[in-house]
DNA sequence: CTGTTAGCGCATTCAC
DNA sequence: GTGAATGCGCTAACAG
């Protein structure tokens, strides 16, 4: 079995071009000054070798990683792919990398990735939430680099937002409904408070419902959050066996609305005569659907990518060795009729 | 503006606790022995001075970046998506740490991402599908690490393989419905062969309809793949409008094949009856849908998994200087029999 | 169990 | 436009 030759480095390019490795390091950047036919002469070298540039090397000499590290709950969810969609777009070209792993909801694995990534050094990360472990938030406190909170308001940022509240994008929801005359309105949410903008959604019904005077709220708690599509056609099952004389129901994503609409539909139930559903996130699958589903629309991919745009205007503001101010971007949200309600 | 402190480094939580830096390293590992004093002063200076390992340097030092790269063609889709996970999974507990990318089903942007992966010296690669740009090739061909490709049977394997024939599975699907008694069966999918797992399904079609005799195949080219819910609604009016007499419709995946359902639902046209559709890919959506759609399962999730135990059995053997020998597995497909067909 | 020495492969900084 | 010296922060390999 023959050993493998170790990969050739830029000394060896640099030989072989009869230049020094400086200058081989130079050639390799677009903004460097390089006599035409040294370049050349370079990357017949680099060609001939088969030479790959190695960055982490690269990066410990300049100090700059080249990551930018991002956290979403789940893969799975095309709101979070979405955002993590801008995000790259936005980093597109700007030589960053995205660092993308999946907290599934979890506070305790959010603050275990949150270390494994520091230790990657990325120049800037991008978080999903405004709750973390008191250990996370200091991780992100102590890091010294640019921190992005999304999907969310806190009340206490560790530094940049760009998020909307989720509490209120599901009340405006409430008092949509409520303005087409619906008043006996029940929420399908999971059983935990584990996601906890879906925590928000639930808290943003029943306030608006105090509000709006309906005080009687109807709150259907089944699964583990995310709740699945499945989940969301059992629970709606389970809430008119509750509560027979429901009207409506919102449930906490686009996913279980689906799943509940599909449920009726398999029942007979017609929706929205018999209940209308709601949903929250404006998946395609909702705009798509027979009935076609009234939701949130939230700005997903924007998320991210003005996620993105400040944190490169962070990054490069700590170079210059003036630090961006704190900034909160509310992105939008806007309840969506469709047939389903 | 105070210009901030720099990290503290091994040397600074070595001086701190009296030690070495070797003997912090070894303390901040599991696997190594150290006096149990020892540690908890380590640990403490580590504390105090609010210490992050620095990994590049690490890897730099020990040769091993702690990365696997991982390029899929979107991370909307829930089947990559799933691929992902399950290849995330398999890395957990190794230190191992996926570095993924979604190359937009383009060849172009797959080379250019093998290339900027390959740069941060990753310990394996994954790539999707076995179609690559011959530069790309070339790259992966000379990286020195262990590539599985997946999610398809290529002809000239890089090296490893974990996949399934798309075009055996869509026959598998054609046979099936033509056992159902369909004879006109169409089939919908993207207009250029950019998706080739797409194309090799479309393939698979065309020869099971000439091998069962249905010579006169139809196939509806609609939107540039990936095909969208939308698109597929959008398709299957043009179907139907151009081949009244088509029994069935194949889609080149569920999320087409969702759309076609909808729109068909939306028309009052029945669901098997006027028009019987079938999908690929066992998306969550066709379980729940109503109509639940018939499809092909194949293991996404598994794909991923096992492709990461296969990658990890490789790294191992390439330390170990025993290369693992070239290896393909296949992964199981199935008809799942549903409503809409 | 712990320390010493010597780099890993590059980019920074200063020369010329 | 190019080169030489130096060190980034860590760990391998040895020694004790």
């Amino acid at each position: 079995m023959t050993k493998r030759a170790p990969a050739p480095t830029m000394a060896d390019v640099a030989a072989r071009a009869g230049v020094s490795t400086m200058t081989v390091s130079r050639a390799l950047k677009d903004g460097a000054s390089i006599a035409p036919d040294t370049r050349l002469r370079i990357m017949k070298a680099v060609d001939d070798l088969g030479y790959v540039l190695d960055l982490s090397a690269g990066s410990l000499s300049s100090k700059r990683s080249g990551f930018v590290a991002a956290l979403i709950p789940s893969i799975n969810n095309s709101n979070f792919a979405d955002t993590a969609r801008g995000l790259t777009d936005a980093l597109a070209g700007s030589g960053l990398q995205l660092l993308l792993a999946y907290t599934d909801y979890s506070m305790e694995k959010e603050e275990e990735l949150i270390g494994s990534m520091l230790r990657r050094r990325p120049e800037a990360i991008v978080v999903t939430g405004g709750s973390h472990t008191a250990r996370a938030r200091k991780l992100l406190d102590n890091s010294g680099i640019p921190v992005v909170e999304t999907w969310d308001l806190p009340k206490r940022p560790v530094r940049h937002v760009v998020g909307f509240s989720n509490a209120e994008a599901s009340k405006a929801l409430v008092r949509y409904l409520h303005g087409k005359g619906y008043r006996r309105i029940a929420f399908i949410g999971g059983t935990t408070n584990r996601d906890t903008r879906g925590a928000d959604r639930r808290a943003g019904y029943e306030s608006a419902m105090a509000e709006l005077g309906l005080n009687e709220s109807r709150v259907i708690s089944f699964g583990t959050p995310p709740i699945s599509m499945k989940q969301g056609g059992e629970a709606v099952v389970r809430l008119v066996d509750e509560w027979p004389e429901v009207e409506a129901a919102i449930c906490v994503s686009d996913l279980s609305a689906f799943g509940a609409v599909m449920e009726c539909n398999r029942r007979k139930w017609k929706v929205p005569q018999r209940i209308a559903i709601a949903g929250f996130g404006d998946f395609e699958i909702s705009s798509c659907c027979h009935p076609a589903i009234t939701t949130v629309g939230v700005h997903c991919y924007d998320i991210g990518n003005r996620a993105g745009d400040l944190l490169l205007r962070a990054i490069e503001g700590e170079r210059a060795g003036a630090p961006v101010a704190r900034e909160t971007i509310i992105t939008k949200f806007e309840v969506i009729a469709r047939d389903s309600a």
